[in-house]
This record gives C-alpha cells, structure tokens and sequence, in this order.
DNA sequence: TGCTTCTTACTTAACGATAAGTCAGTATAC
DNA sequence: GTATACTGACTTATCGTTAAGTAAGAAGCA
C-alpha cells in the first residue's frame, strides 16, 4: 500500500485536469475524490503546478515514446505515417484523459506547460515531420507544406475524442433531410483519417 | 457615444474569454479593461454567462451565415467545398478571437453553450456535411465517413488558429536536422488544406 | 421659461462563497 | 525516539453578485 495515496491522488488529479484544465480544476475536489485532506496533496506535491506538470509530463512521455516506437517499426513512408496515426489514436483511446487535457492546454496557449513538457510534445511531433519529409525526399510524398499535413493529423485525432459531448449535442439541433454519418469509434477514425491523409499526400 | 461603455465592456470579454476561457476570465479584469466599474457590467448585462452569450453568439450567428452564403455561391460540390474551408477560414482570421473562444468551449464540452449558440454551430457544421453528402450522390466524392472530413476541416482550421503561440515555442524543442516547414497564413492553410481535402475525398 | 419628477447610467461598498496555500499538531512504523 | 505520512483549523486573496446611493438629462406641467 505503499504510495496508494499518492497513486489515487495522480488518477483523481488526472480526471479534474482533463474536465476542467489547469485553472478551473481545484485542490479540495481531488481531495474529496481521492479521499485525502488538501495538506495531503501538499506532502506529496510541492504545489498545484507541480501536481499538474507530474500528470501532463507522464503522459506526453509515453505518448512520444509509443510514436517514435510506433514509426521505427514500420517500414517506408507511408507504412510509418500510418502506424503513427494509428499508434496515436491508439494512444489517445488508452489515456482518455490526456487528450482533454492537451485541448485545454493548447486553448491556454500552453501557459500551464512547462519547458519538458514543451520538449515531450515536440518529440512527438517531430516524428510526423521526419516521416512526412523523408517521404518528400524519396518522391513517394508530394507535400506543399508538411505543417498542413501534421496539423491535420493531430487536431483531428484530438478533437475527435475531445468533443464527443459536444458533437452528440450539437447533431441534435441538425434541421432537413441530412443524413448524419455514424459517430466513429477512435480506432475507425484513426483508419480512415490515415486513408485520407494517404490519398491526399501522396505523389 | 451612446452605449459606448456596453460596446467597450463587449470588446474587452470577447478578448479575455477568448483568451482564458469561461471559468478563468474575470469580470473586475473585463472592467478595468474597458475602464468601467464591474457593476456597470451588470448593468448593461444580466451577469457573466449573458456576457458571455452575448459575445459567443454574435459570431456564431455571423459564421453560420457566412459559411452558408459562401457555400450557396459556388457551383458543384467541389466548388462548393472549397468556398465553405475559406469561408470559414476567412472568417477565423477576421475574428481572431473567435477561434479560441471555441476552442475553450470545445474543451469544456460545451459547458457554457446556450441553446441557441449550439444550435447555430450545428448550423456552421450542417452545411459542410450537406456539401459532402451532395457530392457522394452526385458521385463526385467518394467518402467512407462524411464525419471524418468535416472533423479534418473544423478541427485544422481552429487549431491551426489557437495553436500560433503553442507551436512556435514546441518549434523551438526540434532537434537534428528536421527542416521546418514555415508555419502558414490562414489564408495559405486554408487554400492547402481544401486542396488535400478535395484530393482526399475525390471519386 | 422654470420647477418638479422620473429614468438612465452608472459608482462605492460590501457580502458570501470558494480558491490556494500554511502550520501546528498527531498517529503510525520502525 | 525519530522519521514518515498525514489531519484540522486556519489565513489570505479573489471571485461573482447585490444593495444602496447619485449625477445628468429628459419629460411633464405651470
């Protein structure tokens, strides 16, 4: 048992961040979740920045581990761009958390987001960038401007599992005869948004 | 200068929403930016959330009208969908802080939206879906989730937008000798990106 | 025109709630 | 008995919101 309040007070803060981000998130209600006093939180924790950095900083970890892992084991341009779309929604599916909290935090302009975690994130989208100009070099990509490219792979993937709520609500007021497509699974978007990218990247 | 302090109070909350979102604006910040005192706020608003509502929907309603003349005024569904991404990309560039505000709501799950400020999103996001559908009956695009595309175009076109200040410092992390590409003009994304959207759906 | 009355557009002051953070003390394990 | 892992009670600051009061001007009437 050792440590299991510290664990419980990571999951509790991991949830509120994700829901209400950095600012609106507060010390007495990881509390009360994770059935501690706020002094607690205190001992463990140098303050609530530090218990913020220790949640994000985890995850963008792992995150730019599995991508990087994810591209190395594929062979070629395209294979490697889809085994990263994959490998990220995958990721994001697992760690349902992480991608509301990243919305929250790009919406901030970053302003909660520390130097390392600045540089985990880069990590992960650097190796998009890799793939996408080795795939220019070798003429198997023709691409005007890869930051297109990378930004339409990442903003989907988490918007997709940000706004969930929000689309459910939002296709309740569609007015007429529009067919409204079938809300994707995670792991459905992921194929289909690395068809697509495929199909519009390629030479 | 008849209601030039309301016009000043609107100015200001459309700026500091935008930029911290619901929850973490305040109204004494909103007042000393627009030189009033926060009672004078309440005297021209019901309180924070009709402020609120009375910035969000503004440009809600704008943007819905303006996507949906955009899209009336081109011929054919590929026309059509290229006139919508500019449109609405155009739209983000004027009101430049539009963009974050949705972003804030969008990763608040739409915690703050009226009823009527959803119901002119969907109206926004209607008339993507009515230009895709088309143009699979018309067998000009050939679509396994029109969901997938309008999330490609909605979620790039907003990020790219709340992302600006984000992406430059993560920009800085890159290591080795990746080239970066230069980070677009909205008006630059929004012509690439209908470009691959349009290669990407096509029959 | 001059006097009264009412409305508009605020201001100053303060309230209750809730936030982050602190500190002195305590139970438990070794 | 000493270090670890806390708790209860607190401080300070800030939040949205309201109550109460007021200067400036318009409206109604003589």
């Amino acid at each position: 048992m050792r440590d299991s309040k510290r664990e419980k007070i990571l999951l509790a803060a991991a949830k509120h961040f994700s829901k209400f981000g950095f600012e609106a998130t507060s010390l007495e209600d990881i509390a009360a979740e994770s059935s501690v006093t706020k002094p607690a939180i205190y001992y463990h924790f140098k303050d609530k920045a530090a218990l913020y950095e220790a949640v994000l900083l985890f995850r963008l970890e792992l995150l730019a581990n599995r991508v990087e892992k994810a591209a190395a084991g594929a062979k070629g341009p395209e294979e490697r761009l889809r085994a990263y779309i994959e490998a990220f929604g995958a990721f994001l599916n697992e760690h349902h958390c992480f991608a509301a909290t990243l919305a929250h935090e790009f919406s901030d302009d970053g302003k909660q987001m520390s130097d390392r975690a600045a540089a985990e994130l880069s990590r992960t989208l650097s190796t998009v960038t890799a793939i996408l100009n080795d795939g220019v070099e070798e003429g198997v990509f023709e691409i005007e401007n890869p930051m297109v490219a990378q930004m339409m792979i990442v903003s989907t993937l988490i918007m997709h599992q940000t706004t969930r709520t929000i689309r459910a609500r939002v296709a309740g007021y569609v007015q007429g005869e529009h067919k409204i497509s079938p809300d994707p699974s995670m792991k459905d978007l992921a194929r289909i948004l690395a068809d697509k990218i495929l199909k519009s990247v390629r030479a």
